[in-house]
DNA sequence: AGTAACTCTTACATGTATGTAAGATATCCG
DNA sequence: CGGATATCTTACATACATGTAAGAGTTACT
């Protein structure tokens, strides 16, 4: 039964509309068998991204994201975020089932950062010129894009991390959060 | 003929894996109407990309993304390019088919905005400590973010078209372009 | 040893989409 | 008028995925 959860993961996080002979020869199943556990796709769909949600949950519940600065708790979701997103490429297909979906999918990473992103422009750290909700959109974007680039081979997966870094905090208005530099001439924001 | 690609532009953009049944329906035809001007599925998707890409390139040749600052070019390219995600939705579902078909449709955009990008570097309009083929991928990817906030009803056109125009000049390191005076136009093409 | 849970094999039914084929009708143009 | 083109109707074949069903084999636990 884990077995079949953990191939159906991978298989969608794949190729989200998989059928479900593929997730059993992943599995080393039958097709079956698949059905002995969840009478239909749906129920197997639901089943992961339940599981899905839990660690997703957990990790960033350690990220501690309502303590110390926001530029540095930003630092750390976007840590974690990326390696869920690692951990579950199942995460890069979240729009592609109905729009409800997606947002229950994304709802509890969306929702953290959403908060984040209020205290951070509450205490001045980051700029207040764009509105939060677009910022959760942006950040999801930009990070579903480095995805795309490690997935197609045009980065490693330290490049798009530390441009994902960078990238993050200069749309968020965030003063760098000392990083090596170059002889870029600092503005100020 | 047109009425059927028209059709299948729309049709696809709504629903990128729609039945050719759905496509013939909308263009008031029957399905073996299409099969008559296109012998495959595949053969009209490709008569469809063909079709968006070469209004695509004569939108782009008209917004001289070669002349003047580079900063004004990249928004000039951001116009342009809103407006055709707006009349052309199929463009949003640019990386659901092969990897391959992702690059070709990409491709006329990406290019242009590559070549810029380098530009506005080596003028140091831009900053430099993001590589330009990563500055690519998340204009692409912050685009359709945007799409997506507009496809949903969370933004408006126009407040992610302004929220565009900040975020991606913050993402390049632009100085700000006077936006403050209300002189500089959208719409220059 | 015996029972229960799990899995396997095989088979069937259904739905949907793709693609092919043949013959009828309409329309436009020379 | 006559022929070419485009379209329509109806029908068939195929492929694939989903879901159901029955019966047999395997494993593990008691």
């Amino acid at each position: 039964m884990a077995a079949i959860l953990q191939a159906a993961i991978r298989v969608f996080g794949e190729r989200p509309d998989a059928s479900l002979e593929n997730v059993a020869a992943v599995a080393g199943v039958t097709r079956q068998t698949v059905y002995a556990h969840f009478p239909t796709r749906e129920k197997l769909l639901d089943a992961v991204i339940d599981l899905v949600t839990k660690e997703i949950l957990a990790a960033l519940d350690e990220a501690a994201l309502d303590e110390g600065p926001a530029p540095a708790a930003l630092l750390r979701l976007l840590d974690t975020s990326w390696r869920l997103l690692e951990n579950y490429p199942v995460l890069m297909h979240a729009g592609s089932a109905t729009p409800q979906d997606e947002v229950d999918r994304h709802e509890p990473i969306s929702d953290r950062l959403y908060r984040l992103i209020r205290r951070g422009q509450e205490a001045g750290e980051f700029d207040r010129d764009l509105a939060p909700t677009w910022l959760v959109a942006a950040f999801i974007g930009i990070g579903h894009a480095a995805g795309a680039e490690v997935a197609s081979g045009r980065m490693s997966h330290a490049e798009a991390l530390t441009a994902l870094r960078v990238s993050i905090l200069r749309l968020f208005g965030a003063e760098p959060v000392r990083q090596s530099r170059k002889d870029s001439d600092p503005r100020s924001a």
